[in-house]
DNA sequence: ACGCCTACCTGCTTGC
DNA sequence: TGCAAGCAGGTAGGCG
């Protein structure tokens, strides 16, 4: 599923082939999968004729700048991909809206469940991109993401860790993937209550979860069923999973057979050796 | 603030 | 082999 190292590593691939492509038109082939304008022909009518900057990232979303200001967020969610076809290539059965490049090419955003979002929003004044993204945490790749930081937004909290980074007002850009495999490296378990972090765990898990994400990007994302870059390419990262979907297979720290639990309705994979379950739960 | 539920969706996997 | 149930999980919204 496509978390911050995924997004990343897509907006990445866009921003080297993307700037200075005109989008020619757009096809909307699942209405709603646009958010933001509607109806979706009024969302056709303002993207055509844009012309692209810049691609970068915010949280999940890949977030497309067009010259003129405005900015065009694409949010993956589950199954969405953004993919760069040749002009005549085949048709795509899982395609939810397609913009023609003026040079010929496509970018095809696909998307099998339909639960991704596309929106256009003006750079400032009213509806502008930034309310978009108002509730969301901080980055956690960014410098200003400091253990410091952390420490004063746990202290706050007492959910319980998988639950907090799964939130997204909390951090951005984690979700079950990389939280699994955060807190198995910072050896503390998911059921955990923030508020009762040592200083010492704090730091753990504020590296933690940049090595994590960092070890994603660096492997091109993690693929399991869905994700793919702009070219159609898989990432790697998923054989270097610690925890996620390891479920009865060796910890690669201590040996023991990896456990899966549901919190909050989702399934979460930690080891329960190295990560001790805190006081009153029998886990 | 927090947990818990439902809805949104489809396709792959599992079990009979 | 066929078919149905189970499962995957990001996010919004509602309730207590």
């Amino acid at each position: 599923m496509p978390e911050l190292p995924e997004v990343e590593t897509v907006a990445r691939r866009l921003q080297s082939r993307l700037p200075g492509a005109t989008i020619a038109d757009a096809h909307v082939l699942w209405g709603r999968t646009i958010a933001y304008p509607q109806p979706p022909e009024r969302f056709s009518a303002e993207i055509s004729g844009g012309v692209v900057n810049r691609v970068g990232r915010r949280a999940k979303s890949v977030v497309v700048y067009l010259d003129d200001g405005r900015v065009m967020t694409v949010a993956l969610r589950m199954t969405g991909a953004l993919i760069l076809a040749a002009s005549g290539a085949a048709p795509d059965p899982h395609a939810r809206v397609v913009f023609d490049l003026a040079d010929g090419r496509e970018l095809r955003f696909r998307d099998a469940r339909k639960f991704g979002r596309i929106g256009l929003y003006p750079g400032r004044g009213r509806r502008r991109v930034a309310d978009v993204f108002a509730r969301h945490g901080p980055e956690p790749l960014a410098p200003s993401f400091t253990a410091a930081r952390l420490a004063s937004r746990l202290r706050r909290r007492s959910a319980r860790l998988k639950t907090l980074l799964l939130d997204q007002s909390f951090i951005a850009g984690v979700g079950n993937i990389y939280a699994d495999e955060a807190l198995w490296r910072a050896r503390l378990h998911p059921l955990r209550r923030a508020d009762t972090l040592t200083e010492a765990e704090v730091r753990r898990l504020h590296r933690a979860i940049r090595a994590s994400l960092r070890e994603g990007l660096a492997g091109g994302g993690a693929s399991y069923r869905d994700y793919v870059d702009p070219d159609g390419e898989p990432g790697l990262a998923a054989e270097r999973m610690r925890v996620y979907r390891r479920t009865g297979e060796p910890c690669f720290r201590c040996g023991r057979p990896i456990e899966r639990i549901v919190v909050g309705a989702r399934a979460t994979h930690f080891c329960p050796r190295c990560q001790p379950a805190p006081e009153g739960e029998t886990a």
